[in-house]
DNA sequence: TTGCTCCTCACGTCACGTGAGGTGGC
DNA sequence: TTGCTCCTCACGTCACGTGAGGTGGC
């Protein structure tokens, strides 16, 4: 195959992750470089950086990096063609709802702070056209 | 004035905020209930309520306790029609301008999550469609 | 008086941040 | 050989969660 290996730091800069973050998904065995360089070096692949801006983008919705592990497992089971016990189907499904239920409580919470912001606009625009006090 | 105070649990319920949590922004001095009953309850007015609710608007922002603090200081004088100084004028128009940007991050985080709750969405269709495996 | 609500420690947790001291590789 | 990149501990941090043991108030 001979596929392009990157180390952490030019994976980092792509995926803006931090160095610790990347390590810390490696040691909690959600995102494992494909190889390690004779001198101990982690070497990701573009799937293993796939797979690293997937679990960022999942970041939003507040699951537990342990939660976050099994849905990746599973996905990738389902992506690579295995087949999915009646079980681990109800899993995936599972994890799906709780997806969107989490997606929609951001997107209000969003939508709070975005009133927010534009209170602090108003009044930070309002501040500096005041006359000064001196 | 004779104004309504509320106990702590019942601010909890409006808000949907931890008990735990309304007790941490007290004890950081972010959202100080304004009395105490003689047996020393925390008592909320709704004024209380609603620095409780902007607090946790700004929470998704990602500012730490100690600017929320100092934001909330510097609008609650500028609400109060308190003169600022030119320097606190400059750091309100400041967080304001952080805030926008972090508003916008969170925007483009969600917008990241969406896409692979829609990619979650379809996979756990997909495979509550496919023949049983048994 | 009972029971539900609240109180203050104080330790635990989750997802990392931040050095400390040491080695790898173009 | 120099310097930049990476390594593994390991302790620190932030925003709370979670009991433990005790008191308050309709």
């Amino acid at each position: 195959m001979d596929e392009k290996l990157f180390q952490i730091g030019a994976v980092a800069e792509r995926v803006d992750l931090s160095l610790r973050t990347i390590r810390f998904y490696d040691e909690a065995g959600i995102v494992v470089p494909s190889a390690r360089s004779a001198g101990g070096f982690r070497l990701y692949t573009e799937s293993d950086i796939d797979r690293l801006i997937q679990v960022k983008a999942m970041r939003p919705l507040g699951f537990t990096l342990d939660e976050t592990r099994e849905l990746m497992e599973l996905r990738d089971r389902f992506n690579t063609g295995e087949a999915l016990s009646q079980l681990e189907r109800a899993v995936l499904a599972d994890y799906s709802e709780r997806a969107d239920a989490k997606f929609r409580k951001r997107q209000r919470q969003l939508a709070d702070a975005q009133h927010l912001t534009d209170a602090l606009r108003r009044e930070a625009t309002a501040v500096n056209h005041e006359p000064d006090p001196d």
